[in-house]
DNA sequence: CCCTTTATGAAAAAATCTTTCCACAGTGGC
DNA sequence: GCCACTGTGGAAAGATTTTTTCATAAAGGG
């Protein structure tokens, strides 16, 4: 027998799966503004979650609560144990995790680099960039690292959603040549470089450079030598409580690169998408979308 | 003109000399008890003080309250400040640009995101995985989809230099079936499934859950129909102003989870990266380090 | 000691909140 | 294309909470 959750968090959890759509509404509203979104009453919490009172009413049911004043008085509860409880955390991650735990050092450690990130993101340069990599005249080449490859590919596979002439150079640097030879004066080439800065990625800018192309580049705080080369380039802080390095910070401010390259040339863009979305239909990939 | 007092404590100071003795009792108790003593239906507080519910509802207007319901809520508004504290988000991103540019607006987005997915993370069920996932007497297999397929990548990159027996399922599914095979009781299978849900994902999740393979599964807040065979899943936060959905928070986790397994099997883990490291020195890979 | 004033709570009335019932829309199976 | 089924919200019924009314008790002044 499973014993009753201590939270109304942990109780969502674990019945997340039989609620309904509408009754997942609420239950993700929740979650989000946790538990401000549940302390009103039901007529109130229903009206901001966009459902009736009765799917409030029986999803309370469904997590083990005899009725909504018992849910509200539970959600209370827990609130007040917060404040008079021990640490009087600060933060409000953690929920029921100690500081130390790593999860939270290595939330504190992952906020703070994305804050410092994107801090020191020069506002024109991340317009410029964008504009680079959103003109469909220049063919875009996009190669990554050792450990970055990975982010060269994400950022593949979501720009050649966005754009036609979208090149991904592989992680095998002997196949390079072949693409240096198609890349041509006001071609872009969107590089990773972490440290360890790799010897070849400096030698494939620099080939690149020669033959007019432009190259923006996603590095770290301390930059690669391949700074000097390209014509934009951003720092991202990766350093975390650990022996590598986190690329978080990285994927966000190419996520960022992404969304503007994407707003840019939105008709176009949304033209592709449906056109890619009718091709996936096709092949019956997918099932139907889940939430929303 | 005096101001209004800033919390029901302060207005029960500033008008205690116009108190009733009754209404006193329920004062002296609200202030030992705070706010608890105050956060019950009006019948419950008045019992509890021992006076009649006109008592309060009376003391209340005195203090300036429309009525109940109104001193019901400011004092839970005030209780719910004094949790979320002094999180206060700065606009300390941004520095140049203004609030409406898209870095900015994104920079909220995924914060938003990082929280609420940290906020939800069973620390439990972190700490299970990441005990499963540094199992070296499990072989580890790891798949993504469509779009995750950096993901499984990344994490195959990281947990292949932290421990052997890791696989890395290519992103055809045509070749899974191969895999399957060598899959046996107590393996260990690492998926990423994000909205769009890909049904041959659960098919495989199906498949190797009637091995006997423990399932470990990142996908979003809607989770993905794995969720209901995997051993654990956890819930990332992707929504962002945009047309997809962001993989930060799912990089952190997974990040977090390496850092977790990293940990765990630290002294052969240490062995393992230096022998990586002559190596990598071997084949000249790799310039020095950079900065640090 | 009486009268006025004030304080108090029981009980009724009003307002609000919660639950139940039911019809309808949408989905998926056959 | 029909049928069964599930999910959903409108609306009524029921429960609870809040407010008001009013009778009574207590306190203080003459």
């Amino acid at each position: 027998m499973t014993q009753p959750p201590a939270t109304v968090r942990e109780a969502i959890r674990q019945h997340y799966s039989e609620l309904t759509q509408s009754e997942r509404k609420f239950a993700n509203l929740l979650l989000e503004d946790y538990p401000a979104a549940g302390l009103a009453s039901i007529t109130i919490v229903a009206e901001q979650a966009g459902v009736s009172t009765p799917t409030i009413a029986r999803m309370v049911q469904k997590l083990g609560f005899k009725g909504f004043p018992q849910f509200h008085r539970a959600l209370l509860k827990e609130l007040q144990a917060k404040v008079s409880g021990p640490t009087e955390r600060r933060a409000n991650w953690a929920t029921e995790a100690p500081d130390s735990h790593l999860l939270n050092r290595f939330a504190k450690a992952v906020t703070q680099n994305l804050q410092t990130t994107f801090s020191n993101v020069p506002s024109e340069a991340f317009d410029a960039a964008a504009h680079l990599l959103a003109d469909t005249d220049r063919p875009l080449f996009i190669v990554g690292g050792r450990i970055t490859h990975a982010l060269a590919d994400y950022a593949f596979t979501h720009l050649q959603a966005v754009r036609p002439g979208v090149i991904h150079l592989t992680s095998s640097s002997a196949t390079w040549p072949h693409y240096l030879l198609d890349m041509g004066p006001g071609d872009t080439l969107l590089m990773f470089d972490i440290r360890r800065y790799e010897s070849n990625l400096l030698r494939l800018a620099e080939l690149a450079r020669d033959r007019g192309v432009e190259v923006v580049l996603l590095t770290d705080q301390w930059s690669s030598p391949v700074a000097e080369i390209a014509t934009h380039s951003f720092n991202c802080w990766v350093e975390i409580p650990s022996a590598w390095d986190s690329n978080v910070s990285t994927l966000m401010l190419l996520e960022a690169l992404i969304a503007a390259v994407q707003e840019e040339a939105w008709p176009e863009t949304r033209e592709r998408y449906e056109r890619l979305d009718r091709l996936f239909e096709l092949t019956r990939l997918f099932r139907r979308p889940g939430g929303h």
